[in-house]
DNA sequence: ATACATAGTATATATCTTGAAAAAAGTCAC
DNA sequence: GTGACTTTTTTCAAGATATATACTATGTAT
């Protein structure tokens, strides 16, 4: 109903040069000539927007190849220190900071541990600024290089200048965290939810690169999907979409952490398969009894395997994705050793016609992946945004 | 990962006049002075731009409003008659076809039952063209005049160029739709799902207007939904995006008519509620049973608002929308009486945050909507990709 | 009548993309 | 080595666009 939204001409170079410059970040090192055809301009134009992305020390050169008999090709690239991201993990167990160059290379990493219960705002306030200076400082890399920061919390978030975060498990209800960060660092900050930041991580470097519309399942000890629906992280409304886990499969079933029975987590949540085997919980070995469940093979499990199942054909119904990744430590637990089985439990659950354009594979990216996932919030917005202030094209000289 | 996608000068022409197209059309008469604010767009670029669109014939000017002391307003408009949408719907019981002018007043109408089985791919055809004829012959509309024809059918349609289709109600396995009708007719054609074109109606004109992210949910024999992210009808990867009805929402629950069990539409849709009611299935009585089952306060009526509430629950758990409307033959009997337990039963199985920013509303328009909706299908191409050949320009005059 | 207010248009300007021509930077045959 | 050839990249002129500003059109108020 309402969709196109374009202005004046100067759009057009803005527009252009985010496409080539996405372009050479996802393809790597390519020509010129190349990039007419990657992304239907002419060689004029992208002599032009390369030239001022060189120029603005956004992209470089990086060597030559021959080319048959002609003038060889100068292959360009992204800037990889024309700017560093930092990303944030605020998980139950942990803050962890890591900074990145643009080609992802980990540069420098803070980790605070947090007690379970622990997680007053200030806490976590307190370790992610300390966790900002002591990546800066490891990595020597100065402030004004950040391009921004991207924070990873558990959760629904509102995004809004003050990103208010709501987080049951932390007990967090309406809480500022953008607004209470921005009292201690003036970079720009970009708040989401972590699920939602570990799937674009595995969209952009993992199990779904390339696709369209894809689902990233993650299951933890709590069960959400992130949904990228053409190419893009879908959010919603209030960008709570995604909340996966807590979705009815078994309408007046088991009791969830959320209050509700019959919630999808209740069955296929790493804590509930744990009680339901009878298991005391203990999240120091957790880890360690789904897998002794799994090898032994539970009749726990083989349950589980059919919920999973269903979980994931309802999710193929309602979004028809060409691609379903199945991540989070449970979820890779389990998958490792019977992906057979939950494709097959999928399959019949599912309609035929989208379950077989469906392809469900397994996550590639660890549990860092959240904090990696982060920091592509700050690319997307480079990407899209670059408008090379000239003061940071000077200063990356 | 791959979003923007914009080249030459022209498409900012292109891209502007659809914008203007698309604000006359969905706000209706307006002067060329609202348009700068409407679209952010110069007053000189509003000039030109509605100059063209006046030249082309595609607007007119709809008289005067006065503007305090100074020079009165132009009120402009979409011409009505500059061309003409067929909006075909494919049912169970009938094919209808009807013509709409692009204000979507109907022009003419008409339709053919089909038996029960009698769905044969040929008949359908035949009933198509006819139809087509017909509303031409009863109009006056001459073909060259008619921008397209959409068509809503049961079934997952994978949108190409022969618009296959799969619908298993109707015996139909890879139909190829699109190009049987080409060879009747030469005019352009937009095949769809007709819940997603019901569900376009509703966003357009009727209780979903003006909301960007929604869930049109319809309920009739059959259960479906049409999603709409970022003001627009979601497809997925192969068009089969939405099939609500067979998501599980008791694992190892009723068998319904898709073989599966526990899916949504064997606990709310209307057949579904008239056997678990026990009364016999008659497709001519079945709305007055359903009726009558409401109004005696049926328990198999409380259960079906608790399995109804369940499934709008999970929709706003995972998309987050900002408006629900319930619509179908059967959503709207079940609504008229039942809205407030509905909502109450969706509260009880969602998270608190998701659904107090979702309104749940009853659809407005009744079942003819599913060739309005259709016709959406051409109108929105032609808001989307207007050229105004120079042919039709003349020919319109 | 004249002043004033508002709506809409014409003109000049700065940008933009592009196709064609020119330049650059190699290879290859001799 | 040198000239012909190939391929990539840049330059340049042409065509198209949105916008700001100045200007015209068309009313009302006094």
């Amino acid at each position: 109903m309402a969709r196109p939204e374009r202005r004046t001409v100067r759009d057009l170079r803005k527009g252009n040069r985010a496409v080539l410059l996405r372009a050479l970040y996802f393809v790597g090192p390519t020509s010129r000539h190349e990039l007419t055809a990657l992304t239907g301009l002419s060689a004029a134009t992208v002599s032009n927007v390369t030239g001022d992305l060189l120029s603005d020390n956004v992209i470089v050169e990086a060597g030559l190849v021959d080319s048959d008999g002609g003038r060889p090709r100068v292959l360009l690239r992204v800037n990889p220190v024309y700017g560093y991201a930092i990303g944030v993990d605020v998980g139950e167990t942990h803050v962890r900071v890591e900074l990145f160059d643009l080609d992802m290379n980990e540069k420098a990493k803070a980790e605070f541990a947090l007690r379970p219960g622990g997680h007053e705002v200030e806490l976590v306030v307190r370790h992610i600024l300390a966790g900002i200076e002591a990546v800066l400082a490891d990595s020597g890399v100065a402030p004004e290089q950040v391009l921004g920061i991207g924070i990873g919390v558990p959760g629904i978030v509102e995004s809004g200048p003050d990103a208010l975060i709501h987080a049951q498990t932390f007990g967090w209800d309406s809480v500022p965290l953008g607004a209470l960060l921005r009292e201690g660092t003036s970079l720009p900050l970009y708040v989401d939810n972590g699920a939602k930041t570990m799937g674009q991580a595995e969209l952009w470097f993992g199990a779904g690169r390339g696709s369209r519309n894809a689902v990233i399942a993650l299951i933890g000890s709590g069960v959400g999907a992130s949904i990228i629906t053409d190419g893009v992280t879908y959010r919603g409304a209030n960008s709570s979409a995604g909340e996966w886990g807590h979705t009815k499969i078994a309408l007046g079933g088991r009791t969830c952490r959320c209050g509700g029975r019959g919630c999808l987590e209740a069955y296929i949540g790493a804590e509930a398969i744990l009680e339901r085997a009878g298991l005391p919980l203990d999240t120091a070995t957790e880890q360690a009894q789904l897998a002794e469940l799994v090898r032994s093979g539970s009749p726990v499990i083989d349950e589980t395997v059919e919920y999973l199942g269903a979980g994931l054909a309802n999710l193929i119904n309602l979004f028809n994705p060409e691609r379903i990744v199945v991540g989070g430590w449970a979820g890779l637990t389990l998958g490792h050793h019977l992906l057979t089985k939950i494709k097959k439990a999928a399959a019949e659950n599912c309609l035929t016609q989208p379950f077989s354009t469906a392809s469900i594979v397994l996550g590639r990216l660890g549990p860092d992946a959240v904090a990696l996932g982060a920091a592509t919030l700050v690319i997307e917005e480079f990407l899209l945004n670059n408008t090379a202030s000239p003061a940071r094209a000077a200063a990356a000289l």
